[in-house]
DNA sequence: CCTACCGATCGGTAGG
DNA sequence: CCTACCGATCGGTAGG
């Protein structure tokens, strides 16, 4: 009873500490960020972090592979029955409501790419590269069925990660340029609008 | 004469180290780059660069104006009398060739707004927010005149700013997924010809 | 422009 | 899980 009651403890910490390290490595950066600052929002002791994670680094890669669960897996792939008109505006609109939901996620993540992505390089090159590989086969299957004008498939997809997760990396400008103070769910709505009008005009066949 | 041969060693100094500034600042952010690493690259002694530039904030907020010079003012604007295809067709390929000259440049602008843009802050709610009303004013005459569709002239442009500084800043992602060890003008060419089609197609009026 | 060095910060450990 | 503390690093200065 008294091991269950410190496990429990353990785990409700743990969360505590991921929680607060997501949000001051997105906010500052790995070096920009101390220990310290992390017990603080943590509610615990320095000393006491290394209990959970050994180092500093341990801690950060375990943020991103939180990361790596909720920002990249649940990404469904297109359907390549499906209409791509249908198919890709949900892709959108999912890319643009994560961007939203889980800004932090994807400015670790576009910081990870600054810096040359020294830890999730393996990712990049397995799994992702796998997503990728499979989002291709879709599109250039509905290319050859005439559905969607000839595109190159990649270069597609950077578009949509590019324009859908700009408005989390570079909220601070779009704040700016826009005079608000908070990007609320109707801007967001309206970002996928345009940006879903564009790409679905721009992929329709001719006729 | 032996003044201004001292200014000349002074004036080449200080370039050094914008140049070694520039390029650690941009790889490993403010917090992850020393002083002592700077003055390695620019082949001088750590001390030695404080009489150049009184503190590490000062020469960070250097290399960042040097940024706004090169990498927001050249971006001319639009010319509302021409042709818009031709016209959005040379933004397009402009911001792309400038992705693919000056990476550092467009890392160390997408680093400081993960930060918030605390330094940049004032030029986005200026210079930057004047020059996308001025794109604007002209999207919205094209629109007006049934030159282009209907479409929200900021969320055009920031479609435009996503998927070509995209190529930049997230060129570790990208080299893995095309599995390519550098990426070459004709693969920037690519991306520019992929965005330039898929959005002037979007944008076209119907008929 | 260099040598020498400072004060402060930070990640991590000892020991209990 | 805390107190106390370490070794190392780093930005910046003194003094010449």
């Amino acid at each position: 009873m008294t091991e269950k009651k410190k496990t429990r403890i353990k785990i409700r910490n743990e969360e505590k500490i991921r929680v607060a390290a997501l949000k001051l490595f997105s906010a500052y950066g790995f070096h920009g960020t101390t220990m310290e600052k992390i017990a603080e929002l943590a509610d615990m002791s320095q000393p006491n972090l290394h209990n959970y994670f050994k180092t500093k680094a341990d801690l950060y890669e375990a943020v991103l592979n939180d990361i790596l669960t909720v920002w990249v897996d649940p990404i469904g792939s297109l359907d390549v029955e499906g209409d791509p008109e249908t198919e890709l505006r949900f892709y959108i609109v999912k890319k643009v409501e994560m961007a939203r939901k889980y800004p932090e996620a994807s400015r670790i993540f576009a910081g990870e790419m600054l810096q040359g992505a020294p830890i999730l390089m393996h990712h990049l090159k397995g799994p992702l590269r796998m997503k990728v590989r499979a989002f291709s086969t879709v599109i250039e299957s509905w290319i050859r069925q005439g559905k969607i004008r000839p595109v190159d498939p990649v270069h597609l997809i950077f578009m949509i990660w590019g324009s859908t997760q700009h408005y989390a990396d570079f909220m601070p400008q779009i704040r700016a340029v826009m005079d608000v103070a908070r990007l609320n769910k109707s801007d967001f709505d309206a970002a996928a609008e345009s940006i879903c009008a564009i790409i679905l005009r721009g992929l329709a066949p001719v006729g």
